[in-house]
DNA sequence: TAATTATTAGTGTATATACACTTAATATTA
DNA sequence: TAATATTAAGTGTATATACACTAATAATTA
């Protein structure tokens, strides 16, 4: 298991939402630390497993599904195409284009997953069961301030 | 057509560090809008605030201060320059340069704060007391997972 | 069916983030 | 004091974020 690292005192700042901030960078630091091996951020997993949950969503559907911003996701898909990690075919609706992994895509997201697992089991012990539950309901309260 | 919105439900994700990221943006997202006709965003009034702490602060202890990447933190600090908000006078070391607040840039963070204010006292309502404090306590321990 | 409206995707622009690396200057040590 | 180490700032590169806007297409309505 990855070593957490020193527990330092830091006041939380008189702003919430630079708390929030703040806390996601660590949070992302942690996980992309974690999962560096595989060549993958936490961001780019995720956008890649995504992908495989149903049917090949169209780049719409994907946003929705992450609940990003669309022409964040637009961004972010394009350096998963130029490493050959996913393709984009032509959608049923001359407008749309479908997602779908490669054999690399498929490759990375499980070698990826695995270490993901390793820093999912590693933030849960380290917050314990109750502040994690605590805290996935306090943030999905936070999520909800914008429609 | 319908709606994706609401064919996908808001439901926390099974990667904790998706879920932060979501709620960081939309904190950052409701934040934002609220300063909107300070032109400022809360990044920006947080990093003229930290100015103004005390002895004006190097770029270093600025990053220190703010608990925030130092090479992110000069990117950040251009546009409040571009902006004239912000000076840039060399320090007492050849090393260092002293940032500094304007007149333009104290008179930003004035009408800034007010409206952050407004922003605060909404998200303190929304959440309610306690989940305010018990989620300022949970992100600080999340802070701490890097040193 | 022609005109209008809604949907889907993409682009321009700008800020935010951070790792790897460089340069310059100060501080420490052999 | 000369060599080395440390510190401060900046740059190259790349991803992440999102608002405003455009273009193309599909769906709806007059």
């Amino acid at each position: 298991m990855k070593n957490i690292g020193e527990v330092y005192p830091k006041a939380p700042s008189l702003c919430n939402c630079m708390n929030i901030r703040r806390a996601s960078r660590a949070t992302t630091q942690f996980y992309d630390e974690v999962l560096k091996s595989s060549g993958l951020t936490i961001a780019q997993l995720s956008l890649l497993r995504h992908i495989e949950g149903g049917e090949l969503p169209t780049i719409s559907e994907l946003a929705n599904m992450m609940r990003i911003d669309r022409t964040t996701l637009n961004r972010n898909v394009k350096p998963l195409v130029d490493a050959g990690m996913i393709v984009i075919n032509p959608g049923k609706d001359s407008r749309t284009r479908q997602l779908a992994l490669t054999e690399v895509g498929r490759e990375v997201v499980v070698k990826g997953w695995e270490l993901w697992g390793e820093a999912q089991a590693s933030l849960k012990e380290y917050l314990g069961e109750d502040d994690l539950a605590k805290i996935i309901q306090l943030l999905s309260k936070l999520e909800a301030l914008v429609p």
